[in-house]
DNA sequence: TTGCCATGAACAAACGATTGTTCAAAGACG
DNA sequence: CGTCTTTGAACAATCGTTTGTTCATGGCAA
């Protein structure tokens, strides 16, 4: 007797049917090369699967081959766009390779649990890492854990996956967008010191006045981490300055730093222009819409992913894979120095 | 001889090295209260699985218990802070039952194609469903998966399990607030005519009017769907009217329509004051910041997370859990009628 | 002493697939 | 015509748990 309609077939199931055993359906079904299989057998197989709506269970398969087809990501923060996109695109590539994305976001310093909650218990194959957490911690969590795993957007000392944006180039292009409007006082918002990221984005700060024959003056950056509150503190600060200029390290920041140019009256870009690196849809909500160096934030995701998978597939990938940084989208938030 | 320390330790390992059967350490480390267990034999045990860092997999007790406590969500966008938030509470609540989240971005359309492949291959155990896609199609995709699910801020005919917001309660809100600062001719950017939500807010919008003796004019009701460039479109539309206020169904379509007033060089609130639903980050990005009814969002994600478990636990939780609206968050984008 | 019950633990059968091995029948070959 | 290869398919073990069942032991009452 057929088991209930509503239940779902199995593979025993469609071996019965086609009146074979179920390993023959199996590598049948799988499309094993190394096995022979009669042509009127193969089409019996395939005709009880087709009938039965088979499709094989996923966890089964995960307990004996020890793979699940799953990759984990590890946001520290889910409102920031900038995430949102490296989400998608980690999706968008996961799913096009038969693999689910499982998110999770952990607060800084979590990120031991959650890679023992899924790497551990062998929920997931590899990890996507885009923790905010100190090089040491993040290092011997990874370490701890032994997953296969790949940064996105930081490098670390000894782990040899990441994808990286082109930062350095990227805040290089900001600033050099500033001063050829005439600008050479131009302040830098930075994100959290010492991060990999921030370091790479200052020095291409620095890059862009050193080409120009600008001193860098280092009470021109404030940190403003990657927050809208920390951006509008550290505008308060600059703003006492004579800087006729910003570089933010991100959108978020660069939208607190304009909110603060608001509440003082400050115009936007005539007294004060402001550029940001990331673009995404909030630069054209903000107002004045916010001009941008773009970055392949969808795109990392997608890379990133993809890499994984294939080392998870036993290939051996490029170590770190630099994306190019992004063009300008020069909107209404910069113009010519005015004073 | 132990494996090498490299590989996990499994139940075997540990039953093994406490000299029992595993059925014995699986009951002790369960917890399974209907047999009982010498005191000697369970601290062997205890001590074993500590010893061996045991950590149960969780694919092999999904096949066995064919529960895989991992719960899947479906949204339309991941760009939408909206969804953020509904993401971020449904994380929250999914890990602090024992759950793991896995997520599915698909396009309108999509949805039958991640039910095949969560639920049908049981990836997972149940669904959080936000999708757009018409009744007609998302019903019968959810019926034939035949998989628990609740639908997040949608209630469809036959369809059991929902969190709603009051949007209803929350468009009135907002538009009462318009009426309180004076403004009569006031348009409302809608979301997906004959959605759900936009009916819902339609209505609300339309309570308010009735209450206050203002006549509906549907000439003022303007579609802008849930995106910048829908909002930006509709607001064109309705500055041929006489409005002097607008109350957008959320805060991406008001964004779209501040950027289209700014354009046209209307001072907001002065010439045209603006309200929108949802409250979150990008209200105080936007200029002049955005006045709201806050909508609980994060919460809505963690109730529907977390009436899905009860409904796995076999529990049978209410049918629709309504969340009340916010309250409102005036900010510099509504003033008083100047004209 | 016999029989019975409670206790504590082992035995064993799943869950649904994958994959190494065996084996019967058919064909090839000298 | 007997033996050796191929071919096609079945057999069987396994992945790591959970859970129903059996079983030995010892205590107790009759």
């Amino acid at each position: 007797m057929p088991k209930s309609s509503k239940q779902r077939a199995t593979l025993i199931d469609v071996a019965k049917r086609a009146r074979v055993d179920v390993s023959t359906a199996s590598r049948v079904l799988r499309g094993d090369a190394a096995q022979r299989v009669g042509g009127e057998t193969r089409d019996r197989i395939l005709k009880s699967a087709r009938e039965l709506e088979y499709l094989p269970n996923s966890v089964a398969r995960a307990l004996r081959t020890s793979k699940t087809h799953t990759l984990g990501i590890v946001v520290p923060q889910l409102d920031n766009p900038v995430f949102s996109a490296v989400i998608r695109g980690a999706e968008k590539a996961a799913f096009a390779e038969g693999y689910a994305l499982l998110i999770s976001h952990r607060e800084p310093g979590e990120t031991a649990t959650t890679i023992a909650n899924l790497s551990k218990r062998s929920r997931v194959d590899g990890l996507l890492v885009a923790s905010l957490d100190d090089d040491e911690v993040l290092r011997s969590d990874l370490d701890a854990a032994n997953v296969p795993h790949v940064l996105l957007n930081r490098q670390l000392p000894g782990a040899p996956y990441a994808v990286a944006l082109d930062s350095r180039e990227a805040a290089k292009r900001a600033t050099s967008h500033l001063i050829s409007l005439g600008h050479r006082r131009i302040a830098h918002l930075s994100g959290r010191p010492g991060g990999f990221n921030a370091n790479e984005r200052l020095k291409g700060y620095r890059d862009a006045l050193r080409e120009a024959g600008i001193d860098y003056d280092d009470s021109l950056v404030e940190e403003a981490g990657y927050t809208f509150e920390g951006g509008k503190k550290a505008m308060l600060g600059l703003m006492e300055s004579d800087a006729t200029a910003v570089m933010a390290a991100t959108m978020v920041s660069a939208a607190g730093a304009m909110a603060t140019l608001h509440e003082a009256g400050w115009p936007i870009p005539e007294r004060m222009s402001i550029i940001a690196l990331h673009d995404g849809a909030i630069a054209e909500m903000l107002y004045p819409a916010l001009s941008t160096i773009s970055m392949p934030t969808e795109e990392m995701g997608r890379v990133a992913a993809t890499i994984l998978i294939r080392l998870l597939n036993g290939e051996k990938p490029d170590a770190v894979a630099a994306l190019p940084a992004g063009s300008l989208i020069a909107r209404a938030s910069t113009g010519p120095r005015k004073i």
